[in-house]
DNA sequence: ATTGCCTATGCAACTCGTTGCATAGCAGGA
DNA sequence: TCCTGCTATGCAACGAGTTGCATAGGCAAT
């Protein structure tokens, strides 16, 4: 389980609670990985228990108390010892490769519309990526140790996203010679 | 939920007992989607209850007796139903990426046998693809339907593993030179 | 002879992840 | 004025996924 892991380097990155942690995980954490405000809260809890983490309730005017947590040092050693541990086979659900499969045994047609909504999400998300690279990293001559890591993470949503939209292009236009050719075979 | 869906495919494409659909599940089916025995002979069950899959014992001689499974029709309506449903925000979960910007809170070169052994693994994979291809497409002029949809998967496989391939290339560079920054500054 | 691996299925216990709902005050628009 | 939405945290129930173990015969190698 890497969610801890994950709370912990947003945390070291920049305190906050729980409410706070759950929309970065909707923003620039969710490019990697993703977590219900539910799961952050329990797992926060179980991290304050276990010393990863230290709490401070800060009162607001306007609006409910919240509880900031930031990094301890104990929550420190253990990223630093999961960083030296192997991992993961990653394991892969790819709704849309299932469908695409599937398709066979209905009408490839079917899936044109879907598909084209996944390239549309797709695009968009590149066209945010691009244009946070730009605001976030404007002079990539001059980054610390800490930009330069988020930046080659950036390159590799970018990455990931130009290949995404471009074998999804491919996806587009097989299935619509194949619903060409079922029309008038 | 998708297992379901997939196993369909995979029954439609060939039927199997659960046993041999697990094993498919650690190959090509694997690919875009992974599973356990467990998890495959819970939902077997519970899709012959529904109807979806029909069982047949068959008897062995030096093994074990196994259920051979074949999808019914109910399923194959249900697979077509699910086809023209609107799907999935596909929820990521990229270990390595917490890694390395977790890297910025410890010591970046810990991190590179890691990343080397990522690398060596994705790029056993692509050549795994690789000969698949040229085994079970040998000839790309004349494929029916189905063989087009397998291959337009199989070749999102192959761009997904030479794009990470490079993106991991990227990480190591970038790790390698942060590490003799800090070694001498 | 024993050990280990392969086929084949399954139970039990657990953790992880999701969904629906609840509370509660404040802000902004129809 | 009412409705919607935001901040902020949490409970309860469920479903999905993992891990460990069990059975049981056959095969091959040590």
């Amino acid at each position: 389980m890497a969610l801890e892991h994950a709370i912990l380097v947003s945390l070291l990155e920049q305190p906050g609670s729980g409410y706070e942690l759950a929309r970065r995980f909707d923003r620039s954490i969710g490019r990697f990985w993703t977590a219900t405000h539910q799961q952050i809260y329990r797992v926060l809890r179980r991290m304050e228990a276990d010393g990863w983490i230290a709490a401070e309730p800060v009162a607001q005017d306007g609006r409910p108390d919240k509880k900031v947590y930031s990094a301890a040092e104990a929550g420190r050693v253990a990223l630093a010892g999961w960083l030296r541990e192997p991992v993961e086979p990653e394991t892969v659900r790819h709704e849309l490769a299932v469908k695409i499969r599937a398709a066979a045994f209905d009408d490839p047609a079917a899936l044109i519309s879907e598909v084209e909504r996944h390239r549309d999400g797709h695009a968009a998300l590149l066209s945010r990526y691009l244009h946070g690279e730009q605001r976030d990293f404007p002079d990539l001559t001059s980054l610390d140790t800490r930009q330069e890591l988020q930046h080659v993470v950036l390159r590799g949503g970018i990455e990931y996203e130009r290949m995404t939209l471009a074998w999804l292009e491919d996806v587009l236009a097989t299935l619509r010679r194949l619903a060409a050719d079922t029309r008038r075979p």
